[in-house]
DNA sequence: AGTTAAATATCGTGC
DNA sequence: GCACGATGTTTAACT
């Protein structure tokens, strides 16, 4: 990676066509030929940028650009477009380059978990006089989200998705085919819960008994942050 | 702004839970607090960051950090929001600071205006036989795009978006009727030019007998670019 | 179907 | 109404 702030500026044609006037700025050159031209403010996203794959060639201003004070002209071109990025540098503060290897890249942590943990300790979202009887209720085909009681003592059968898609639809219902075979808990009810659920989802899920749970993440986490405040 | 190219990991909070692992990375710090923590690689994306207005603060680890090899905790926390942003430093390869001053942004160049160049140079995409009368034509309530004659000498209009919308086609309806007064160009028929032509606008527009070009910037533009090659 | 990568546009929101 | 920010998401492409 090469990090470079000079006195620049450019020109971009591709899907539009746009200018960045003179001023300074910093010029990022990634490994894989890469680069953004960042201000000192905006946000994330670069003023402008060429993404890979591309190349950069660095060439000798014309007699006429020297003139106005160009020492020299990036231009990076993309592969597989027509996209071209043309830098005219000026005056340059800072060079350097650095070796930076492979970026394991970022990891979401699981959405899911979070929402199991917050319902369950919220349990009551599911209706009144419901109490929760265990988190990951161990089933042959893998652990149900959440299993409940409801005011009346009968067992509920949870399911947390982040996007309530068919899948967990069937997912849930081969969970509650089983449930229900156990004497012990049936009549077991489902409820498919997710932060957001696909129409679709939703026809099958109430076509087969299945109620439907939106969860509000933020109010949930709200709940959870009152909670904790009172320790 | 502020360059640090340093060994870190980080973890996130806000809209989603996540982390980034341990890796080397350029961190940006912004005049306004902003942060970004790019790799080598990906998009103009960075892996992760923090946007303003946010406060960065800057803490000595703690003993168990410590003794990781940590050896400074940046926190940056999101002013409106609950989004935050840890990041713990180890081995700093890179660490330097710039005045950059006010970046006037990026100037998109008119658009609507090249396509209108384009198609007064390419004038036969109206179909064969037509002829530029000229560009910008004017009317009692502003100027018409192109005005032409098509082959049999008869008068067209054309209005050019870049995407066609109602609005558009609107438009286009009240210069034909000006234009329709004039019993020197009259009959004149009316083309909507635009390279994306949304459904209900090419709906009004044939219920109006105006005729619907979808204009290709790319080969428009490659024929441009053959033409100046003769030269 | 599942997975990854691109997005320089559009939308919504805040000023 | 306008400008700016956010999309940490959505979609498209691709394997």
């Amino acid at each position: 990676m090469r990090l470079v702030v000079a006195d620049c500026s450019a020109r971009y044609s591709g899907r539009l066509t746009a200018h960045l006037p003179f001023a300074t700025r910093l010029i990022v050159v990634k490994a894989d030929g890469s680069v953004l031209l960042h201000s000192d403010g905006g946000s994330y996203k670069p003023l402008n940028w060429m993404s890979p794959p591309c190349t950069l060639l660095t060439l000798e201003p014309s007699p006429e650009q020297a003139s106005t004070g160009v020492t020299q002209v990036w231009t990076v071109q993309h592969h597989k477009s027509d996209d071209r990025l043309e830098i005219e540098i000026h005056a340059v503060h800072h060079d350097s380059a650095h070796e930076l290897g492979v970026d394991p890249g970022l990891v979401k942590d699981g959405v899911e978990a979070h929402l199991q943990e917050m319902l369950a300790a919220q349990i009551e979202l599911l209706g009144d006089g419901h109490s929760l009887v265990r988190r990951e209720y161990p089933t042959a085909i893998g652990p149900v989200d959440i299993l409940a009681r409801d005011a009346v003592g009968a067992s509920v059968a949870v399911e947390i998705k982040r996007r309530g898609d068919i899948d967990g639809v069937e997912q849930l219902t081969r969970y509650l085919d089983l449930l229900n075979r156990d004497p012990l808990l049936r009549p077991v009810r489902g409820v498919f819960a997710a932060q957001e659920i696909k129409p679709q989802a939703r026809v099958l899920a109430t076509d087969r008994g299945i109620a439907c749970l939106v969860l509000d993440y933020d109010a949930m986490r709200g709940v959870d942050d009152v909670d904790s405040r009172l320790f």
